[in-house]
DNA sequence: AGCACGCCGACT
DNA sequence: GTCGGCGTGCTC
């Protein structure tokens, strides 16, 4: 019997099914699916592999024995199998990235290889002498750092010195000094996590506890603990353990003597609790009853009556729900899959981010209670891998969730929901670079399902392949309970600054806000830009400063929460400025003090330009003393529940102004809010990717939407510098049609998607020089290929360009552009593209022109359709 | 990626 | 002479 494997961890260019013989023992073992440990390369180092194929035959030449199969069945379902290889083909990623995409890594065991030093016996001391003969200082300096080690990985030793530690090793390996041991990490059975933490108890904190202890392990444990602590990393059980060097029994016993002296205290505990548990979101609700199913008006029966025929249809299908704001899109979402459970089957609803999306997740709650998993990216692994089981045993039909949730192992699919379908959250950039339409879509091939897109302002992709054909077009045209379109009052601000005013809040917004405070209102203020001042330039020579490792200008921020306001050109402001804030870079994280010189020219003056949320919060709160104001941005919502109790704390009226970035936009139903704001509309307009007029008149049609949802009459204010726009005048009016026939026509005429797929090649490295002569050379590779061997695919080839932010992190980036038809021959193109610079590596890739050796680093990365170009 | 093999220059 | 750095090739 013989077993095709994939070996997880190769490079993409080695990463295909290798055959391998099936030894008698392990025949009944050996399924597609299962995880096997196989030896590979010529040092048969040991690796864990996912079988996908079995077959009788004959051993072909050159294989080798399955070593062994772990875990108790197969991780894997023929159906997830299915999905793993069409991922690898699809985005061109590896077996290995694919799978784990699809499946929690605690869901499967895996094969670690490690070192540990062999017992001392009577040639140590010999084979000491050997070592310093043989690997001289080295092996001394290696010896030194993992003598006192029970085991360690080739990694961490590589970590701490700057010479290649393979040979060494290798060499005290053949003395017999250390040995290699590779061991199965199963996968997690239990939840429970526990965690470590000195006693409170303890007077004289770690100095007594250190104090109070002599053995050696319990001193590394709490050596480990500290460094957890005061380092910030983890104190849970086994994080712990590894860090001290500690195998599981060996820290179970130092932790239990630690725990008996009373130094420390052990909690059992999950990492934090997950926000939308069933009980906590009922008891928001103040009720214990499950929603009842909801009445549809005639036009959601209508537009449910469609989709239901799709769903009865037995057979795979697409549609579109379109629907403007407030038309009741849930409802219909609500009764499709209220009528996929009643078959028997499960259903998949994916909301671009879960933190700001609280209001669905708990309608959904609220109906289907226990049924539902909720799948996000903020589940510790533990949550994560709970919730993957619940939902392959069946435990759990419903599944709500961001991009990933697409993967839910449910056993059958009837309907996959993608609500605000336009979103670019549902395109992953890390690879596999997915696009969860995609997947959705072959899902439901594979179970007969339904795909339903929804949204109110689709993507122009999306109504395109809808008015075609491709999928049905379900619209629904009427605010439901009658509610009335916001007034939207669009404002040139070019007057405003010409008038002197220089605040982000013009005049118009300003009189709205009066109004709203005194009646008692809320409102709601956008601005996609964070931090204080967008840009620091030197009044002299004009430059502005830029980061030292991105090519982009530092924002600056402010650290107190208010600057106080005095004249902006006032010599005071500016030291106020420096003494208060740092520059900032979004893209590195890297934070410098404003410099007292500039760097360029010695000016000593600067000028803070630009105002991003925390400008515009000082200005509003200068502006009108007696609002007050919640700011919600990146900055204000990193610690964990802050998205939750910022949304709360509005909702419960305990600020007047909600400000922030893009994350207000989404669909929070507030009752009070009667005005909104767009502080300005033209920032995203000015983007340089031919989906900037979709975003924007998304994002503007969204803002729009949160005004005066119930009884309050609402107001949209839209202040731009730019007010004979198409698309904001179209986004005031609500008018989707009218935009997209612009806009698609606009599309055809440049040819962009729908009427092409993109293909973006980067390429990146440190050396400039020498990543130019890579890319250079790829580019021509591209044009040969193109001439030859794939002479049939058409496409056009744009570049190289430099990447739109050139430098991150010190790493250049360069780009080749392909408009093209996504086909299997452009894929296998592409793939034989990155096969090629894998294989040949960069330095024969350049014809051996080679510059120094740590510059010789370029990684080329595909990304098919990317969320941005 | 990781490992082994084989080729060169700089040392004992 | 040989150690170790470096390039090359291959992975059932």
């Amino acid at each position: 019997m013989i077993a095709e494997i994939y070996v997880l961890d190769v490079p993409f260019h080695a990463d295909r099914a290798y055959t391998y013989y099936v030894p008698p023992t392990l025949e009944d073992s050996v399924v597609p699916g299962s995880v096997a440990e196989v030896p590979f390369g010529r040092g048969n180092r040991r690796m864990t592999g996912i079988v996908t194929a079995v077959r009788d035959g004959e051993t072909p030449e050159g294989a080798k024995p399955v070593a062994a199969v772990v875990g108790d069945g197969p991780v894997l379902d023929g159906e997830l199998l299915g999905l793993c290889l069409f991922l690898k083909e699809y985005t061109l990623s590896t077996f290995g990235d694919a799978l784990r995409t699809v499946i929690p890594p605690n869901a499967m065991s895996k094969i670690v290889t490690y070192y540990r030093v062999a017992p001392a016996g009577e040639n140590t001391k010999n084979a000491m002498q050997a070592l310093k003969a043989a690997v001289g200082e080295r092996g001394r300096l290696v010896w030194s750092l993992i003598e006192h080690r029970q085991r360690f990985t080739r990694q961490a030793v590589q970590a701490e010195v700057d010479f290649d530690c393979t040979k060494t090793l290798t060499a005290m390996l053949g003395l017999g000094l250390i040995e290699k041991v590779t061991e199965v990490k199963r996968s997690s059975a239990g939840l429970i996590r526990r965690t470590y933490s000195l006693s409170s108890a303890l007077e004289g904190g770690w100095d007594a506890a250190f104090a109070g202890v002599t053995g050696r392990n319990q001193l590394k444990l709490l050596e480990a603990l500290r460094h957890a602590v005061e380092e910030g990393g983890s104190r849970e059980e086994s994080a712990l353990f590894e860090a001290a060097g500690l195998t599981q029994a060996a820290g179970h016993n130092a932790a239990k003597a630690l725990t008996e002296k009373g130094l420390l205290v052990a909690a059992e505990e999950t990492d934090y609790r997950n926000p939308f548990t069933v009980e906590s979101i009922l008891a928001e609700a103040e009720t214990t009853e499950r929603a009842p199913k909801p009445v549809l008006t005639e036009e959601q029966t209508g537009a449910y009556r469609q989709i239901e025929e799709l769903l009865t249809g037995g057979k795979p299908a697409a549609a579109l729900l379109h629907g403007v704001t407030g038309s009741g899109k849930t409802n219909v979402i609500l009764a499709a899959i209220d009528k996929v459970l009643e078959d028997g089957r499960g259903a998949i609803m994916l909301v671009p981010e879960i933190a700001l999306t609280p209001q669905t997740v708990g309608i959904f709650l609220r109906r289907y209670g226990d049924r539902i998993a909720v799948i996000h990216s903020g589940l510790s692994a533990g949550e994560r891998f709970d919730a993957w089981r619940r939902i392959r045993e069946g435990l759990a039909d419903v599944v709500i969730g961001t991009r990933s949730a697409v993967f839910a192992p449910l056993r059958q699919i009837g309907l996959i929901v993608i609500d605000e379908e336009q979103e670019y959250t549902y395109k992953s950039d890390a690879d596999p670079k997915y696009h969860a339409h995609d997947i959705a879509r072959w899902r439901c091939r594979e179970h007969n399902a339904v795909m339903l897109l929804s949204s109110a302002t689709p993507s122009v992709v999306s109504y395109y392949k809808a008015k075609t054909g491709v999928y049905r077009l379900v619209e629904l045209k009427e605010r439901y309970n009658g509610a009335a379109l916001p007034k939207v009052e669009i404002v040139d601000m070019r007057g405003e600054t010409a008038r002197g005013n220089l605040s982000p809040v013009g005049a118009r917004l300003a009189e709205k806000l009066r109004e709203d405070k005194a009646a008692g209102h809320q409102a709601i203020l956008f601005l996609n830009r964070r931090g204080y001042n967008n840009s620091v330039a030197c009044r002299s020579c004009g430059k502005s400063i830029k980061c030292p490792n991105c090519s982009v200008t530092l924002t600056y921020h402010a650290l107190r929460s208010r600057l106080s306001r005095i004249d902006k050109t006032d010599e005071a402001y500016e030291e106020n400025r420096r003494e208060n804030g740092l520059l900032v870079c979004h893209l590195c994280g890297h934070r410098e003090k404003v410099p007292e010189k500039c760097p360029f020219c010695g000016g000593e003056h600067f000028l803070f330009m630009g105002a991003g949320t925390q400008k515009a919060e000082d200005d509003v709160a200068a502006i009108f003393p007696d609002l007050r104001v919640l700011r919600m941005d990146y900055d204000t919502t990193q610690s964990k529940f802050a998205h939750e109790e910022i949304l709360a704390k509005f909702r419960r009226g305990e600020a007047d102004v909600l400000l922030g970035t893009q994350m207000v936009t989404k669909g929070h139903d507030f009752p009070r809010v009667a005005t909104v704001g767009v502080l300005n509309a033209d920032g995203s307009l000015t983007v340089d990717d031919y989906r900037a007029s979709e975003r924007t008149f998304a994002m503007l049609t969204q803002v729009i939407g949160r005004a005066g949802r119930a009884d309050v009459p609402g107001t949209a204010v839209i202040q731009t510098y730019d007010p004979d726009s198409e698309v904001i005048r179209l986004a005031a009016e609500q008018n989707y049609g009218k935009f997209y026939e612009g806009e698609i026509k606009l599309r055809r005429s440049l040819t962009f998607p729908p009427f092409c797929d993109i293909a973006v090649i980067t390429l990146s490295g440190e050396d400039e020089g020498y990543l130019g002569l890579v890319t250079t050379r790829m580019y021509e590779r591209v044009i040969e290929l193109t001439r030859l061997d794939f002479r049939d695919i058409p496409l056009m080839l744009y570049g190289p360009f430099e990447a739109p932010i050139y430098r991150v992190q010190n790493t250049c980036r360069m780009r080749l552009v392909l408009k093209c038809r996504l086909t299997k021959r452009t894929r296998a193109f592409l793939a034989e593209l990155l096969t090629e610079f894998g294989k040949a590596g960069p330095s024969r890739f350049t014809g051996g022109m080679v510059q120094t050796r740590s510059a010789r680093r370029v990684t080329v990365s595909v990304d098919l359709n990317p969320s941005t170009v």
